[in-house]
DNA sequence: GCGGATCAC
DNA sequence: TATGGTGATCCGC
């Protein structure tokens, strides 16, 4: 298994793009937030999740630049394009890693002509003239997220036959350079004279195979990645860490080299392994792997099955031997930060704006869900979720607003200040909406619904559903109220008050099914 | 199913 | 002045 990573990805492309950058420390991100960072920047501490603001107190000279995802996205279908070359089935875990199953194109491999690891490759030089014929000038289109590159470019380093074959190609950029002038009037650095290009052959093993793609994403991207080779996704990702930047590391597949690399690896380095369980395991004198299966007596005793059969496995160095694609989406959220908030009607606004954006991106994505989860951060940082299952599957913004509502009036009433920094809300217990029959919508739905509020509320005393109404008509009451006190947003109020209706009606019929039940008995 | 926590990126 | 956003999973109810 191969664990591919490019180097400080997002800080990479930014310098490649503005060379004034390469000299500086810089970081990519906001004042509240870096991404990543070079690694000049890095001398000085500079780290990425870093608040931007403290990174500067840090590195006084540091340059932060806003993040351009259009252009990150299009670097990483470029390297994506390398990767479907030696493993279709890649993983991508972000933007700029993913997990390679080497093992077809090793078979492949072996049997393979030397041509077929031939790469053509055009050398650059910061001396030379890029900017026209030879130059692969970056165009981002920002509406596609794509990257174009000229069409010589193309050429050149998507044929590997190219240096097999009678090469008309090459003659005719050699004729033509012939007619250039020495330098450039552009960047009045100098131009080839001759085919700035030639061919690396790589050899037949992994180590090969891999330095050979990072060579295509380098030649294809201009930028560097570090690759991990081990028998399984858990080691080579710690492996693609060890030769960082420009590297690659491998830990071969015999039981030795597999215990000697493991065993000294701080448990740290494990993907999974975050702060806060590197914290209590070192309570317990666990700081290596090998330390996990020295105690795991009282590991044992200490975890749940779960933690403990993970735990073990990282000890004998064991990982998945394949690379997974990704499942099905389980939850789609959004949330966001902002100065504090103390304002109830601010608050709803936000919270309306959040479901209208939740529910558009459910839609694009043709999923509907059917629990709504709030999310609320305090001033003080302290994190709060409130969730609700509803009756049918949506996307309508509307009806997550309305769910969404409750959950933070009830936030609201419940403290006597609300101070907020960040709200947020998430759909779960998703389905493609197209698998969503008429049936689930309608009446078949709303029944299976009222069985079982009705089945909950039987469990409950009669009297506790009239003041669960009482209650409820109260609330519309204090709703009717901020309406009134509200102009600016009293549209919202009003559909509030619909939506209750509706809810309110839909109670009164519970009631009379509920009747009906405790007469038969 | 719910809510808090942890983790990766 | 000031510490992100998205998605997944696990644990203990």
């Amino acid at each position: 298994m191969v664990h591919v990573d490019m180097d400080m990805f997002y800080a990479a492309v930014e310098m490649r793009d503005d060379p004034s950058l390469r000299e500086k420390a810089m970081a990519v991100g906001g004042n509240s937030m870096l991404s990543t960072s070079n690694y000049i920047a890095r001398r000085f501490g500079v780290r990425a999740g870093m608040p931007g603001f403290i990174a500067k107190k840090l590195c006084q000279d540091l340059t932060i630049i806003r993040p351009h995802f259009f252009k990150y996205k299009a670097v990483s279908k470029q390297v994506q394009k390398v990767f479907a070359t030696y493993d279709p089935n890649f993983s991508m875990m972000s933007l700029d890693e993913g997990y390679l199953d080497f093992t077809s194109h090793m078979q492949w491999r072996r049997e393979s002509e030397d041509s077929e690891r031939t790469v053509p490759v055009v050398w650059r030089s910061e001396e030379m003239c890029f900017c026209e014929k030879y130059c692969p000038k970056y165009v981002y289109d920002e509406n596609q997220g794509q990257e174009e590159i000229p069409e010589k470019n193309e050429d050149i380093s998507s044929s590997p036959d190219l240096f097999d074959e009678d090469d008309s190609n090459e003659e005719n950029i050699k004729a033509s350079g012939e007619n250039l002038p020495d330098f450039c009037e552009n960047c009045e650095k100098r131009i080839f004279k001759t085919a700035p290009f030639d061919a690396v052959l790589f050899g037949l093993d992994i180590n090969e195979a891999v330095k050979e793609m990072r060579f295509r994403i380098e030649q294809s991207t201009h930028l560097t990645a570090s690759a991990g080779i081990a028998p399984n996704t858990l080691l080579s990702k710690v492996c693609s860490d060890m030769n960082k930047p420009n590297g690659q590391y491998r830990v071969l597949p015999t039981r030795e080299d597999v215990i000697n690399f493991i065993d000294e690896l701080p448990i740290r380095k494990i993907s999974g392994i975050g702060k806060v369980c590197e914290k209590m395991l070192s309570g317990m004198e666990i700081k290596y792997c090998q330390d996990l299966f020295k105690k795991r007596g009282e590991l044992q005793l200490i975890s749940s099955d779960i933690s403990f059969r993970y735990y073990m496995k990282i000890s004998l160095g064991i990982g998945s031997t394949f690379v997974s694609s990704h499942g099905e989406r389980k939850s789609m959220s959004v949330e966001r930060t902002f100065r504090e908030m103390t304002d109830r009607d601010e608050m709803y606004k936000k919270c309306l704006d959040l479901c209208n954006e939740l529910g558009g991106d459910l839609k694009r994505h043709n999923l509907v869900g059917k629990t709504i989860t709030l999310k609320i951060k305090k001033s003080d940082f302290s994190v709060k979720t409130k969730a609700q299952t509803i009756a049918n599957f949506t996307d309508d913004y509307e009806l997550i607003f309305k769910t969404a509502y409750d959950l933070l009036e009830t936030e609201i009433m419940n403290s006597k200040l609300l101070k907020l920094r960040l709200m947020g809300v998430r759909m779960s217990t998703l389905q493609e909406s197209s698998k969503i029959t008429s049936k689930q919508n309608d009446i078949k739905g709303f029944l299976t619904n009222m069985k079982k509020k009705v089945a909950k509320r039987s469990a409950e005393k009669p009297d506790l559903i009239k003041k669960g109404l009482k209650r409820d008509a109260e609330k519309r009451e204090t709703i009717n109220i901020k309406r009134r006190a509200s102009n600016n947003l009293k549209d919202m109020f009003a559909k509030i008050k619909e939506t209750r209706k509706v809810e309110a009606d839909d109670e009164d019929d519970i009631i009379v099914v509920y009747e009906k039940i405790t007469d038969k008995k």
